[in-house]
DNA sequence: CATTATCTCGAACGTCGTTCCATAGCTGGT
DNA sequence: ACCAGCTATGGAACGACGTTCGAGATAATG
């Protein structure tokens, strides 16, 4: 750990690069794909710098040369996923389907990587990729034919829903199958408590009767999707721009 | 630790109550404020089993006895944060105002209470405050006049929609003012970077011209609100319900 | 009063993130 | 060819953490 000085206290993104001499077998393009599959397999709690370390085959010091801790760690794994999203050209699809990719986008990686939920939320999004996805998707909204601050908001807008559909998701998904019991067992043990509680919550029993299966899923996703879009293209046709 | 062996490996909420004997100093009500305490001044780092011990002026393990473990304080103090929110009657304000005000009033929450952003996407929503919440917006909701479905999705939308921005504006300032020096040094030093990288990113960086100081703000929250009530209000006089 | 269940908590265990520092390897200057 | 100086490694250790154990204290029950 060294090199920290200039800018201390910063941001990853915000120092300087090191090379020239040395023996450069560990690198950091190795080590974040490594900590995103320990993520992916174990999530957060499952990565600690020693197992990590083992399955680069380095000793768990090594990797503090790289990296300044964990949490800078976990910043350079979030913003490395975040690469994956692609956007289609406005031009191929139209502005409506192309918005609508950026945001289904969102959502799949969030849900492809969840512990990237917990992270979103807390870590500053000041990386590469992530600026990359930020210009790609300005860029986007600026050939629809949106203009100034609108680019900048529906941006914004799109990407807060798609992330909160994905916490939203996940977040049931916790409930529905918690680890180290039959997938069923829990299930039937949340439905014989909502069967306890059930006149407690006069809407959401009426609710509920009528559709059991309750939870956060592709479809409500897609429905809100289609509200923000609406709600979009009625301001679009308002104020011109 | 007993009492756990009954519905083993569940969460909190689908655990019966104990009682009868014993001394009773240290109750759940107590420990989960204190635990609030803790997590709105230093976050989920700083809360530690040990520190809330001695806030509580009991030893470590006797938590232990209220609280399976620190997952499940965690689950307890996110679900008891979600009884702050106050959702107004429809009659009172008009529906569009009411909606709103329930996605405002989670927004607030979060800000509140940034240590519930990273968990909220993690941990099932099945509490008892989580669900009177949902509860009360859904009978909102359909006094409002909305039905079937069309309830629960419009509900999750909004929630979605208002965690989500709580995150992006969280994690903006948490690029804005890290801890440990000075405000206006982060935000030059992050300003020096910009300048640096801004060929690489031309579409943000022509929007960033036009508007230096860009983050995730109380604007940006509502306008993205009133393109999602537009479009609701759409869909409602589209297709009757 | 004896029994039984409830509740407290000092002490200990294993794991974690992180640091120290001795050491190894590469590069450039002479 | 050689050495000086940088880059990089990693074993060992430290302190803090979550959690468990088990002995003890306290109050209700029969």
């Amino acid at each position: 750990m060294a090199a920290k000085d200039e800018t201390s206290a910063g941001s990853v993104w915000l120092r300087p690069q090191r090379s020239r001499g040395g023996r450069p077998t560990l690198t950091t393009q190795q080590i974040v794909p490594a900590a995103i599959e320990i993520l992916d397999t174990d999530g957060v709690e499952g990565l600690s710098m020693r197992t990590l370390a083992a399955k680069l085959g380095a000793g768990t010091a090594s990797l503090y040369w790289h990296v300044a801790n964990k949490d800078e760690l976990l910043e350079l794994a979030l913003d490395d996923v975040q690469g994956e999203i692609a956007i289609p050209a406005v031009g191929e699809v139209g502005w409506r389907a192309a918005v609508g990719a950026l945001a289904a986008g969102i959502r799949d990686i969030a849900l492809r990587h969840p512990w990237m939920i917990g992270l979103a939320g807390v870590k500053p999004p000041i990386g590469p990729k992530a600026m990359r996805l930020n210009d790609v998707a300005a860029g986007m909204l600026a050939a629809a034919g949106f203009s100034g601050a609108a680019v900048s908001r529906i941006s914004a807008l799109l990407s807060a829903y798609a992330m909160g559909a994905a916490a939203a998701e996940n977040s049931c998904r916790q409930g529905a199958a918690q680890p180290g019991q039959a997938a069923g067992q829990m299930r039937a043990s949340i439905e014989a408590h909502w069967r306890s509680v059930a006149e407690q919550y006069p809407n959401l029993a009426h609710w509920r009767s009528e559709n059991p299966s309750a939870t956060f899923d592709q479809d409500t996703f897609l429905f809100g999707l289609d509200r923000i879009l609406d709600g979009i293209a009625v301001w679009r046709d308002r104020a011109p721009g």
